[in-house]
RNA sequence: GCCGGGGUGGCGGAACUGGUAGACGCGGCGGAUUCAAAAUCCGCUGGUGGUAACACCUUGGGGGUUCGAGUCCCCCCCCCGGUACCA
C-alpha cells in the first residue's frame, strides 16, 4: 500500500476554492499509478484472485465509443472487486490480425505490419488516458512470433491427433483479382474492388473437429453464469437433433446418403436435391450441356447462409433416378442451388408435403406433393395452400407407419430401416466443423509442409515458430508470401526432397480464442501456458459486445477444452460469467463514417477529461442495453462532477476538526441524512455487484448530493455526518470516476490511497425507521395514501384505509366486496 | 429466411419478485445573480379537460389472465444483433 507521505510533491498546493480541473488531476493520478505499479499483480495463493477480462480490441487506427464504454465497464468492475478485497487482474492487448491492416496495405502500401503497430501505440495511450487499471507488463498482440507459436504448436499436436484435418470448402472467388474474398468484400453479389461478379470455389482448406465437442459445448453451457439469450443462441447454433442417416441407391451409380430428422415422412418424399458441385452433378454434366449451364449458374451464389436463404430456389432434374428404400419408388434427382458440397452429404431427399422449402421447389417445378401425416384430431388439411409441418400429427399413406404418432413411427421406421441394413439412427448437429484457413497474408501461418511424396505434414516442434516475414509489399490484392519463394520453398523434413509451405494463414478468431489463458504467463518463452494460468484462470468475469455471442464465444470455448485435453489447463470453460454489452448509437442508429455521425473519444477526453466520459458512458444506460449519445447528456455528466467537487472543497473549508456524533441522540433531520446514505450504500453496493447496473447507482449518488447539499447543519454532529457522507459517497463512485476521487479521498483527509481502502459498509443501525408510507388503492387505481407504524398487521392497515377520507369519498355508498392487503406495500379496496 | 434481443414523456432512462408508471439526468419554461453574457443557484415540467380542487387518458398495436399488468399469456407491426471468410 502506498502512503501519501511518498507521493505529496505530485500534488498541488491545496487550495479548497480551486475549481475542478480534470486536466491536471487526472494527469497527477494516471502518473502516480504507472510509477506505483499500482494495477501490477501477482499470483498471491493467500488471497483470492478476479480475473476481470474485457474483448480485446482490433487496432483499427483509434478508439472508438464501443471500445471506451466496453473497457469503463470493465475497469469500474475490476476496481470495485478490488476495493471488496479480491487479488483482481485486468489485463489488455491486442487481436492484432486481420483484414483491415491488409486493406490499409493495399491502399497506402505501408506494410500490414508496421500499420498496426503504429495503431497500437496509439491506441495504448488513449488507453492510459481513460485511467484504465490494466496490468500493462502483461500486454500482447497477437501477431507476434513469441504469441502465434504456440497456436502452430498446438495444431501440429492437434493434427497428430486427428482433430485437424483437411478437405474441401466453398470460398467466395474474384476470377479478376485471382483472389478469395469475405463475405463482407462481396457487395450484392460482386467484387468490391472490381465490381466483377463473384463465383463460388470449393478449395482444400483445415478443419478443426468442432463437431467431436458439440454434446460436451452444449452440456456444459449449465455450467457458465451467462445470460439466458447467449446460452439460447449457442444451443440453437450447435443445433442437436437426432434422425437418420438412410441410403438411396441409385441405379448405375454410387448411392446418395442422406439426413434426416423426419424418418416417418419417408413415404412421401417425390425428390432428391444435390449440390451443384456433387460428383453425380458433374457426371450428369458430362452427358448434358444443359446440366452444365446450369451448374455453372449455381457457382454464382455467395456462400453466407442469409444470402443462401433469401435467393430464390432454383433447381433442375439430372434425369436420374433415386429408389426410395422403403418403397422401392423411383424418385428424381434434381440439383438444387441451396444444397451446398461442403455441408452433410451434399445431398437431401425432399419430402413437399411436409418441408416448407421443399414444397415451395415441388411447386415450382412441377413435383408431386405427397401427403403422409394428417392431424391428429383427424381433421383434414390443404396441401395446396402449403405444407403441413407438424410433429403432432399421425401417418398415413405410409403402410407401416399408418396411423402412428410422431414417436412411434420414428421407431418403427428406424428399426425397418436398420434391420434392412440401410441406414441407421444418427444424432447430428447444425454444427459445422471450423474451417481455419484464409488465403490472406496478415495472419499467423498455418505450420504445414506440403510435399509432393509424403503429404501434408506438421513443421516439426524444433522448427517453431513459422514467422510470417513481416517486410514485404502488396502487388494487387493476393496475399505476398503466396509468390514469395524464401517463404514458399523449403526441404522436406521426412523426406529431404523438394517441398513447399502452406501458404494459408489461420483464421483471426484462432488468436481471440486463447488469449485469456496467455495473459496469465504472457513471458513464457518455454510453454504455451504454465501454473499460473490455474491461480487466475478461468475468467471470472468476461466483458464484450453482443456481437460475439455465438462465433467467438464457442470457439473459445471449443479451444479451451483442446488445451483442457493436450494437459495445459485444468477447467473446461474459460470464461464464468459473462456481460454483453450493447451498441452505442447516434441518434437511433450505428454509428458510421458513411453516415458522419462518428463519436471520437479522443475530442471528448480533451474537452471534459476521462471522469466525464466515464462517468456518462456508465449512467446513459445499464451495460446490456444499447446506449445513444447525447452530446448534451456529457455536459450534465461534467456539471455533475463540478458540484461534486464544490461540494466537498465546501464541506473541508469549513472546519470539522475532531467532529463526531453519538447515533442514539441525533435528531430527526440528522437520522434522516444517515437513512439516506445507508439505503444508497445498500442500493448501490447491489448495483454493483448483482444487478451490475451502474446507471441507477449513479443516480442513486446524485440523489444522495442533493440530499446533502440540503442538509444545511453546522452543528458538530452535523458536520461529523457530512464527512460521514462525502467519504462513503466518494467510495462509492471511485470505481467509476477514480481520478476526481483519488484526489477528493485525499481532500477528505485520508493518506492511504482510495483503490487500496475498502468498500463502505451499511450501517444496519441507520436503516431502522418507526412509520412507513402505505398506498391505498381503490379498485387497482391509486386514491390515497398514508402513514403507518412500519409492522403494522393487516386488519390494523385494512382499518387505516377504510378512515382515509379520499378512500371515502371513491368508496361512497358502494359495499366494499373484497380488501386485499399487501403489508408495508399498499391497501387495495375491491367495490 | 432462420436464431436471439428490444419498443415506456420532447430525449436517455427508472420501476429488481404482478403492487404508487416516469427515480436520476438531458432538454424546455420561469425566476435569482450579472451592465450584459457564460457559468452557477432556485422553482415548474407525460398528455387532455378544468380558474382550481380534481378528473380522465397513457408503457409499439390488438386481444386475454388477475383485486391489480410496463411486467404474465396469445396474435400482429417496427427496429437492432448474429447467420460460420468483418472483428
Amino acid at each position: 500500500m502506498i502512503k501519501y507521505w511518498s507521493i505529496l510533491p505530485l500534488f498541488h498546493q491545496l487550495d479548497p476554492m480551486d475549481p475542478y480541473d480534470p486536466k491536471s488531476l487526472e494527469a497527477e493520478a494516471q502518473q502516480l499509478w504507472a510509477d506505483n505499479g499500482v494495477f501490477e499483480v501477482d499470483e498471491d495463493p493467500a488471497r483470492e484472485s478476479y480475473y476481470c477480462l474485457c474483448m480485446f480490441p482490433y487496432p483499427s487506427g483509434k478508439l472508438h465509443i464501443g471500445h471506451v464504454r466496453n473497457y469503463t465497464i470493465g475497469d469500474v468492475i475490476s476496481r470495485f472487486k478490488r476495493m471488496l478485497g479480491f487479488n483482481v487482474l485486468q489485463p489488455m492487448g491486442w487481436d492484432a490480425f486481420g483484414m483491415p491492416a491488409e486493406n490499409a496495405a493495399i491502399k497506402n502500401n505501408v506494410p500490414p505490419a508496421s500499420w498496426t503497430y503504429q495503431n497500437i501505440d496509439y491506441m495504448r495511450g488513449q488507453l492510459k488516458l481513460l485511467g484504465f487499471g490494466y496490468d500493462w507488463k502483461r500486454e500482447l498482440a497477437t501477431c507476434k512470433p513469441e504469441y502465434y507459436r504456440w497456436e502452430q504448436w498446438l495444431f501440429t499436436r492437434l493434427m497428430e491427433k486427428g482433430i485437424a484435418y483437411k478437405k474441401t470448402a466453398p470460398v467466395n472467388w474474384c476470377p479478376v483479382d485471382q483472389t478469395v474474398l469475405a463475405n463482407e468484400q462481396v457487395i450484392e453479389g460482386r467484387c468490391w474492388r472490381c465490381d466483377t461478379e463473384v463465383e463460388r470455389r470449393e478449395i482444400a482448406q483445415w478443419f478443426l473437429k468442432i463437431t467431436d465437442y458439440a454434446d460436451e459445448l452444449l452440456a456444459d453451457l449449465d455450467k457458465v453464469e451467462w445470460p439466458e439469450q447467449v446460452k439460447t443462441m449457442q444451443r440453437n447454433w450447435i443445433g442437436r437433433s437426432e434422425g437418420m442417416e438412410v441410403e438411396f441407391e441409385v441405379p448405375g451409380h454410387d448411392s446418395l446418403m442422406i439426413y434426416t430428422t423426419r424418418p416417418d415422412t419417408l413415404y412421401g418424399a417425390t425428390f432428391m436435391a444435390i449440390a451443384a458441385e456433387h460428383p453425380l452433378a458433374l457426371k450428369a454434366a458430362e452427358q448434358n450441356p444443359e446440366v452444365a449451364e446450369f451448374i455453372e449458374a449455381c457457382r454464382k451464389t455467395n456462400t453466407s447462409e442469409a444470402a443462401l436463404e433469401k435467393m430464390e430456389k432454383l433447381g433442375m432434374a439430372i434425369g436420374i433416378n433415386a429408389i426410395n428404400p422403403v418403397n422401392g419408388e423411383q424418385i428424381p434427382i434434381w440439383i438444387a442451388n441451396f444444397v451446398l458440397m461442403g455441408y452433410g452429404t451434399g445431398a437431401i431427399m425432399s419430402v413437399p408435403g411436409h418441408d416448407q422449402r421443399d414444397w415451395e421447389f415441388a411447386r415450382k417445378y412441377g413435383i408431386e406433393i405427397r401427403q403422409v401425416v394428417e392431424p391428429a384430431d383427424g381433421s383434414t388439411i390443404d396441401l395446396e395452400a402449403g405444407s403441413f409441418v407438424t410433429k403432432e400429427g399421425r401417418g398415413c399413406n405410409s403402410d407401416i407407419l399408418d396411423g402412428l404418432d410422431f414417436e412411434a413411427a420414428f421407431d418403427r421406421i428406424a428399426d425397418h430401416i436398420e434391420a434392412q441394413g440401410k441406414g441407421s439412427r444418427q444424432v447430428n448437429y447444425r454444427l459445422r466443423d471450423w474451417g481455419v484457413s484464409r488465403q490472406r497474408y496478415w495472419g499467423a501461418p498455418i505450420p504445414v509442409i506440403n510435399c509432393a511424396a509424403c503429404g501434408n505434414l506438421p513443421v516439426p516442434e524444433a522448427d517453431l515458430p513459422v514467422v510470417l516475414p513481416e517486410d514485404v509489399e502488396f502487388e494487387g490484392i493476393g496475399s505476398p508470401i503466396k509468390k514469395m519463394d524464401s517463404f514458399k520453398k523449403i526441404t522436406c523434413p521426412q523426406c529431404g526432397g523438394p517441398a513447399e509451405r502452406e501458404t494459408d494463414t489461420f483464421d483471426t478468431f484462432m488468436e481471440s480464442s486463447w488469449y485469456q489463458e496467455r495473459f496469465c504467463c504472457p513471458d513464457q518463452n518455454e510453454a504455451m501456458l504454465d501454473a499460473r494460468a490455474g491461480y487466475w484462470s478461468p475468467v471470472d468475469l468476461y466483458i464484450g459486445g453482443i456481437e460475439h455471442a455465438i462465433l467467438h464465444l464457442l470457439y473459445a470455448r471449443f479451444y479451451h477444452k483442446l488445451m483442457r485435453d493436450e494437459g495445459l489447463i485444468e477447467s473446461s470453460e474459460p470464461f464464468n460469467r459473462l456481460l454483453t454489452q450493447g451498441m452505442v448509437l447516434k441518434d437511433g442508429s450505428k454509428m458510421s463514417k458513411s453516415k458522419g455521425n462518428t463519436i471520437d473519444p479522443q475530442d471528448l477526453i480533451d474537452r471534459y477529461g476521462a471522469d466525464t466520459v466515464r462517468l456518462f458512458i456508465m449512467f446513459a444506460s445499464p451495460p446490456e442495453q444499447s446506449l445513444d449519445w447525447s452530446d448534451t447528456g456529457v455536459e450534465g455528466a461534467f456539471r455533475f462532477l463540478k458540484r461534486l467537487w464544490a461540494a466537498v472543497q465546501e464541506h473541508i473549508a469549513e472546519d470539522t476538526g475532531e467532529a463526531s456524533f453519538d447515533k442514539q441522540s441525533l435528531n430527526d433531520d440528522q437520522k434522516a441524512m444517515r437513512l439516506k446514505l445507508h439505503e444508497t450504500i445498500n442500493k448501490v453496493t447491489d448495483d454493483f455487484d448483482r444487478r451490475l447496473t451502474f446507471n441507477t447507482a449513479i443516480a442513486a449518488n446524485m440523489e444522495l448530493l442533493n440530499s446533502v447539499t440540503r442538509f444545511e447543519d453546522d452543528s458538530v454532529p452535523g458536520k461529523a455526518i457530512r464527512q460521514e457522507v462525502f467519504d462513503s459517497m466518494v467510495l462509492m463512485l471511485a470505481p467509476i470516476i477514480p481520478h476526481i476521487c483519488h484526489r477528493l479521498w485525499r481532500d477528505l483527509g485520508h493518506d492511504s490511497l482510495i483503490i487500496d481502502h475498502r468498500w463502505p459498509e451499511v450501517d444496519a443501525t441507520a436503516l431502522v425507521q418507526d412509520n412507513i408510507e402505505m398506498v391505498i388503492q381503490v379498485n387497482g387505481k391509486l386514491r390515497g395514501k398514508m402513514q403507518v407504524v412500519v409492522d403494522a398487521e393487516r386488519d390494523v392497515c385494512e382499518a387505516a384505509a377504510l378512515k382515509n377520507d379520499q378512500v371515502l369519498r371513491f368508496i361512497g355508498d358502494n359495499p366494499v366486496k373484497k380488501v386485499i392487503v399487501v403489508p408495508g406495500k399498499l391497501v387495495n379496496i375491491v367495490i
